[in-house]
RNA sequence: GGGUGGUUAGCUCAGCGGUAGAGCACUGUCCUCACACGACAGGGGCCACAGGUUCAAAUCCUGUACCACCCACCA
């Protein structure tokens, strides 16, 4: 015999390897099937993976599986991605426990290292992949890397193509620059935090001695690299002032008083200070009035190009020290509180500094549009749906993309610059290369995958590339169709190409899907995919996001080594309903655990009855009324199963199957089967018992792979068709229904469940068997009754089961009610007449409560004029049915008297 | 500032026009020969609040409060 619990462990082992050795996963084109593709979100190489990973692929294995056994040629290729920043910082990261920088290396071996990483990292990730049971292939020459050499060739075309159209260039911008990670983000990298702060007014006199300005800003420090002040034309108040110069405070610079639209009248003073270099507005301002644009703050975060008294102070020691000195210049009007969003590197999460600084770009509007045109005409869904109007308005508003970080790990930017062509213009680093950040002032670049051999221009051999790497999402934007061979024309790309679905959390709706589309349609003319199902993230019990500062993340693994893989799934897609946030706890998992745990004993339970050596059952369906009645129960699980996944309904696909194993197979079907195991016919019921159980087991294999596998593989023997893997299987076809069993079944179900519910009141112990009387004065009822009566005495333990017209009530028995049964169950010794009255009392005020409410709306005129009729019907049957119990349990308690 | 979603049993959430449901937790009985990761039974909810529409509203509409998230050049 087989232990009594599941053990996850050995299974899940045993099965991982047979199913990749026996390349179950693998997809190939084929023409007669319907593709179904699900692109994979690629992980970063930052290491193990988490909940939300383990959310994600596993939603994807489910629909990858379901879609593969309903006959579709299912491809989910497997890969993982460079990660750009996060990647360079954990090297680094692991670079200082050595006490080391990365410019301790040099770029080549941090390179070389990085590699080795990706070496390391990507095939524990594929690890960890095939732990969470994910239907992938992995083996090596079908696993792909946003940096492998294909993968480049697909980025270099996407740059040249977009060079050639113009819709990539090099400029001189504001962007977000991160003087920790070192490097520009684009807009969408920057997160939002409200913070605690100020709002300095301070004093800029007229150069005249007429007077002064105020102006309100946060940011004091950065008023050393102020170019003017500026005013709402329309403001009165200063009207009569414009053109005037001003007196920079602690600097000896004059800058003027200039009008512009972009300031608001009634925002602090009606005055701003005009930073060009280091504020996005002013930078506006700037342009539109020629005005300088001193740069005062580095690419390290120091104060730079301003009175040495500040020069290379940090922006926090800097911003104390200005306003000290405003103060005893007496120049400081006021200081408010103030609250105010203040941007953050969603890498690293410093401060991030708006500066102005030569970039490379991607002009978005014209690809924005088609994107659009996508979603609104639904040739790419959203699920939720919800998430299209947000789509949709972010491209509407969409800014040019920043596409060059200055980091090292990454697609070094294909450009090359001649150094005799542009000497003069380019700014060099002591190795040679082109420094940290370049000024290549105009300088024109050679679009190349390799070093060119020749300056096209002047014939000249010495050209450098561009020291800049992409922006990580260039390439990821590329994943759809570069996965499949882009920009080569592979049969794999016409066959797979587009996808079907898209399955990501919607943190990176921007980020990566809305570039994967407008990518999608700019290089093959076609969305990548047609849905896009947007899930929610994994948070902790109490709806925190996990990190790591919090401690409170949970690691799959140790959620897979303590309760198994598929007791984590279940437990998982139990919750993804609406791409709302789940919260996730262990405690959760415990739930999934113990319904594979009823598999697994349903199926040990089936194989005490089954022959040791296994065979075909030779056997005739049975057809008695559990038979017919489990069988229709069968049918309606599968179909609402089967409906609720058409619509990504996952958590109600997979409770249709939990309550059907559980509630009416278990429960119900199990408990009435047992003595008919063990008499003539048993064969009969087992088939049909195995025929639905592995019906199951196969609806339920995209949901919980490993202990369907498992049981299947051992209870397939004794099927007349066994085949293989479940993979390979079909997804259950709803069997015929025979007769309608239903409402029979449920009338004796409310036989059972009153009895039950006596005894358990009456402490009467579940071994000890009863008699029990059930009397009505429906014939057909009784008729029923007694072919059910096999039925009730099992599962209700009674002995004898006497039925009749209007019988008797016997003495010292309680009573019950249900449907048009009064039910007896006569007691050894004396009954409890208290409790017995206040049972059957309550009873009694519940129908008396539920008769007056439907009489009343009987009563109404209204309701009967304009409600339904089968509405009325149903209320009028209802107060028919409860004025009986209502004069049946009114006879009852007066006899009791 | 704009937008979206949420507010239902102690907890996590279904239900979205016909008299409130699940899982977990709780209480009682039972280690009944599949499963105590179990069986059976039970307790527990003016469905955030205020109006309105309707014969009928947790469910539709309007507003309010609170929570969460997203977007925005909040000097």
């Amino acid at each position: 015999m087989l232990s009594k619990a599941y053990e996850p462990k050995p299974v899940e082992a045993k099965w991982s390897e047979t199913w990749q050795k026996e390349r179950l996963f693998i997809s190939k084109p084929s023409a007669g099937k319907k593709p179904f593709v699900v692109v994979i979100p690629p992980p970063n190489i930052t290491g193990a993976l988490h909940m939300g990973h383990a959310l994600t692929y596993t939603l994807q294995d489910v629909l990858v599986r379901y879609q593969r056994m309903l006959g579709r040629e299912a491809c989910w290729v497997p890969g993982t991605d460079h990660g750009g920043i996060a990647t360079q910082n954990v090297m680094e990261k692991m670079l200082k426990a050595e006490g080391k920088t990365r410019h301790d290396l040099g770029r080549e071996e941090f390179l070389k290292r990085t590699w080795a990483w990706y070496g390391e990292c990507g095939s524990m990730i594929l690890g960890q992949l095939r732990k969470l049971g994910c239907a992938l292939d992995l083996a090596p020459e079908n696993v792909r890397f946003t940096m492998d050499t294909k993968r480049a060739a697909a980025v270099f075309e996407a740059f040249r193509s977009l060079w050639d159209k113009k819709l990539i260039y090099r400029g001189e911008r504001m962007i977000n620059w991160c003087p920790r990670c070192g490097t520009a983000l684009s807009d969408i990298e920057v997160e939002y935090e409200e913070e605690k702060s100020k709002l300095w007014h301070i004093r800029y006199q007229f150069e005249d001695g007429s007077g002064s300005v105020t102006v309100a800003t946060t940011r004091p420090e950065t008023m050393l690299g102020d170019s003017a002040v500026a005013v709402n034309p329309e403001d009165a108040r200063y009207s009569a002032l414009v053109g005037k110069k001003l007196r920079l405070p602690l600097t000896d610079r004059l800058i003027p008083l200039i009008a512009d639209e972009g300031v608001e009248k009634d925002f602090g003073t009606g005055a701003v200070k005009v930073t060009p270099a280091h504020d996005p507005l002013d930078f506006e301002i700037g342009q539109r009035h020629k005005l300088d644009m001193p740069r005062v703050i580095s690419y390290e975060g120091r104060m730079t190009n301003c009175p040495e008294k500040y020069a290379g102070l940090s922006v926090q020691a800097a911003r104390k020290a200005v306003v000290e000195d405003l103060v005893s210049g007496g120049l400081l009007e006021k200081e408010e509180h103030y609250k105010h969003s203040v941007g953050k590197c969603s890498r690293c999460s410093q401060h991030i500094e708006p500066l102005v600084s030569e970039q490379w770009f991607v002009r978005m509007n014209r690809l924005a549009a088609p994107a659009i045109a996508a979603a609104e005409s639904g040739g790419v869904k959203f699920y939720p749906p919800s998430w299209k109007k947000p789509f949709t308005a972010w491209l509407g508003n969409i800014q040019d993309w920043c596409i060059s970080r200055q980091i090292w790990w990454g697609h070094r930017i294909p450009a090359w610059y001649c150094r005799s062509c542009s000497a003069a213009g380019l700014k060099f680093s002591d190795t040679g290369e082109l420094s940290r950040v370049s000024f290549t002032h105009g300088a024109k670049p050679v679009i190349s995958f390799e070093k060119p051999a020749a300056c096209p221009d002047c014939g000249g051999a010495d050209l450098l590339q561009d020291p800049d790497v992409l922006d990580t999402w260039f390439s990821s934007s590329l994943w759809p169709f570069s996965i499949f061979g882009w920009p080569e024309k592979t049969a794999d790309l016409d066959y797979y190409y587009p996808a079907s679905v898209l399955v990501t959390g919607y943190e990176i709706l921007y980020l990566w899907v809305a570039r994967m589309v407008m990518s999608g349609i700019e290089y093959l003319g076609k969305p990548p995919f047609s849905q896009v199902y947007l899930h929610g993230i994994v948070r902790d019990k109490h709806g925190k996001k996990m990190s790591k500062s919090l401690g409170n993340v949970i690691d799959p693994l140790a959620v897979i080594e303590k309760y198994g893989t598929d007791a984590m799934r279940f437990s998982l897609m139990a919750q993804t309903l609406g791409g709302k946030d789940i919260p996730f706890s262990d405690e959760a998992t415990v739930g999934g655990r113990n319904f594979v745990n009823k598999l697994y004993n349903a199926a040990r339970f089936m194989q005490m009855y089954l022959p040791e050596t296994p065979a075909p059952l030779e056997a005739e369906m049975p057809e008695e009324l559990a038979d017919r009645w489990i069988t229709e129960r069968y049918g309606s699980a599968l179909a609402r199963s089967r409906a609720a996944m058409e619509e990504y309904d996952i958590p109600k696909a997979q409770d249709a199957l939990y309550a059907f194993i559980w509630d009416d197979f278990c429960d119900w079907y199990l408990e009435l089967a047992k003595p008919r195991l063990q008499s003539e016919g048993r064969e009969n019921v087992l088939a049909l018992m195995l025929e639905l159980f592995t019906g199951a087991l196969k609806a339920l294999h995209p949901f919980m792979p490993y202990v369907t596998e498992e049981l299947y593989s051992n209870l397939k023997l004794y099927l007349k068709k066994p085949g293989g893997c479940l993979l390979n299987e079909s997804w259950p076809e709803a069997p015929r229904t025979v007769s309608p069993a239903a409402a029979e079944m449920l009338e004796l179900m409310g036989v059972i469940g009153q009895i039950r519910t006596a005894r358990s009141q009456f402490e009467i112990p579940p071994g000890k068997a009863i008699k029990v009387l059930a009397s009505s004065s429906d014939p057909e009822a009784l008729a029923r009754l007694e072919k059910g009566a096999a039925y009730v005495k099992l599962l209700a333990k009674v002995e004898e089961l006497r039925l009749g017209r209007d019988l008797p009530k016997p003495p010292r028995s309680l009573s019950a009610i249900s449907g048009s049964f009064t039910l007896y169950v006569p007691m050894d010794g004396a009954v409890d007449l208290e409790k017995e009255k206040a049972r059957l009392t309550k009873e009694l005020e519940k129908a008396r409560k539920d008769n007056e409410q439907c009489l009343g709306r009987l009563n109404d005129p209204a309701f009967v004029a304009r409600a339904p009729r089968a509405e009325t019907e149903k209320i009028n049957a209802r107060a028919v049915e409860t004025a009986g119990k209502i004069s049946r349990l009114t006879v009852i308690l007066e006899e009791l008297k």
